[in-house]
DNA sequence: TGGTAAACGAGACGGTACGTCACGTCTTAAA
DNA sequence: TTTAAGACGTGACGTACCGTCTCGTTTACCA
């Protein structure tokens, strides 16, 4: 952290750029998306809403699309995988937060949203990538950093990557389908099921491979 | 079972709808999908690439949304279950061809969209579900029944219905994280260990509870 | 009048046409026109109100124009001249007749805007002009004999083509610019002012041209 | 008296509107009139050919009579009563003018639209009232107080207001129905034998009140 | 008296224009 | 140079009528 001071104001001349609206602008992007949803949410609306005018919202963004990955974005930072005590308690723990926050109106009518548009935009695909998705497989290297080290999970003897995608998508997969697809809620029985089934999924493949 | 007729031409008075128009709007709207993509997809496009006018189109769909659940559905209707000969084999297939669906644009730029405006509208909500997901459920229950008569799973004992929304949330739901959010290729190798882990996690479960 | 009969009932073979149809939709059309004026009234409008299918319209009536002239064309035909006992009274009444036709809703929002429709189609100027202007030459024309008769105008030495036609244009001017144009109230005060302005006009052209 | 400037820039905030977009749409709608008439003239129509987009139009007209009204006010501006020596020729001349002007393909087409129009619309009669009618009353007033100072009609010893809108009716009124209604030309013979019947029945009226 | 031909109601059809909305850019004056 | 304000060109929206068409049905006449 030291002296990681990550743009040292390279503020040249003129007026310099408003910190509060850049704060302004995200929090009434989201509580925007919590009364409209989506679809309905309107750039002019936020600018109003932010006490900005428009100008200032697209000197800074592109589109609706990355100001609403922005706005999200902070909200999975959010998540956190507490020390449960064990493997098992440690999946159900993030299972059921993971669902909680896709459950808040603001993720659940922007997430499926930003990531439909970003099919067919690259640029929009890789920011989406590093400020939501990418982030979270932080989670899983921490669950199974903790689990190894109370022996619940064998060393790694080659390179874990695969490994930590497959179940990452599983995981996150399952989750957002039950919620957003299915439209079901998640809750403590699902999250014990599911835990059991990849658990014990993972414990054969232990054995398999000792 | 004299007079169960489905729908004994119900027409009564003026000029009946046209089929060819219905036939004619469908196709040009997923043509209109590979090459445009959800977003840049337009109504009038729509009407003028199928020769028709664009109150045709709202006399029948009451917008793009209802229009493309209805295009898309019939390839998701185009999935098939063949006997592979094991459990094991039938996983890995459905997964491969579950995926191939979503690698073609049509699919792939459209199916998260139509699932995003679904979380603020509760008819298009009920429309997704009927039209696409559930009845992919059958696949599920066509894999398990066969797996049964072969022996490699137990007879139900008690109310599958659990067991199969979980399993096709994780199926599902893995297969369209992998494909559209982490925007990987599925290939064999990782169908392959994705089809492991949950047989593992299944058989672990049979032996739990014989 | 032998064997003038205008059209012996042509009728080769089917089913003739309805009497009655024509006259709901004629009434139709000056209920609609009293409710909702000329630029809301549509053709639909009239149909459904005539308990009458569009085609059934169409049949008869080349559009909207069409209609309204004849729908309307009678109103002007029950003008009349009783006789008051002197020209001015003659002229004062038919004044204040007239104006009292143009104060109706179906005339007042009808008349102005077909005769604008016909300053760009010949064909229904032609109707106009045979529905319902030239035939209110009629009343100038009883006017003029009647006073004749009784010595207080001369009797015609040339042409009384062109008199008719200034009086005509003087009076109908005078009185659909007052009632639709100006916007005023035509009341027995006016219409006397008025007529003495003419008559006292032609009275003087009389004693000119002996 | 100081600071009564009539609108010193009221101009606070944001870009204005501009000038020229005003000025190339009326000059559109006019050019427009002139060549597909008024009914076939649309409000696209107008936004494409003055290189201005429809919103632009809508910013500033609530629609195309309102739109129609402005465009052709200024024509009837310009009409003029030069002094040509006598009440007679400014009368013939006045009439000859006024022929000219409705015989102009802008106006013959729009002039009983709008009046039609307005009929059903309050704050349309109010515009078209203010905007054209009520202005060219200024030319009855002027040749009634030129004649005046000539001592060809006395001066005025009650209110004027009734003669002066009598005479306007009768002669905007004759002259429009001539041009529109009948449908025929208006030529230096018939303003003569018209000016003949109203100057003489003017005569008469002061004779008779001295 | 049974055929047949036109008119009928209903309403779907291909169009055209509507008036509105949101986009992303631009032009102002003020800060 | 950034800001708030708001006008601008663009283009899609969903609606309303237009006038035509295709149905199945009704009503006269004529053979």
């Amino acid at each position: 952290m030291v002296g990681a001071m990550p743009a040292p104001t390279p503020h040249r001349r003129g007026r310099p750029r408003s910190a509060a609206a850049d704060r302004a602008i995200l929090d009434a992007t989201r509580a925007a998306l919590v009364e409209v949803g989506w679809s309905r949410l309107t750039m002019s609306h936020v600018a109003t809403r932010a006490g900005v005018a428009k100008t200032t919202l697209y000197r800074r963004w592109a589109g609706k699309s990355e100001l609403v990955v922005d706005a999200v974005a902070v909200l999975f930072d959010e998540l956190e995988l507490p020390d449960r005590g064990s493997l098992r308690a440690d999946v159900e723990s993030v299972v059921l937060s993971f669902a909680a926050l896709l459950e808040r109106p603001e993720t659940k009518t922007s997430l499926m949203a930003v990531i439909a548009e970003s099919t067919y935009d690259d640029a929009l695909r890789a920011r989406v990538r590093e400020a939501i998705v990418e982030r979270q497989k932080r989670l899983v290297l921490a669950g199974r950093h903790r689990a190894q080290e109370r022996g619940e999970l064998p060393r790694d003897t080659d390179d874990p990557g695969p490994v930590v995608d497959l179940i990452f998508d599983v995981i996150a997969g399952a989750v957002v389908h039950r919620a957003l697809v299915s439209a079901e809620r998640i809750g403590e029985e699902w999250a014990r099921r599911f835990t059991t089934l990849i658990l014990d999924g993972l414990a054969a493949a232990s054995r398999a491979t000792p």
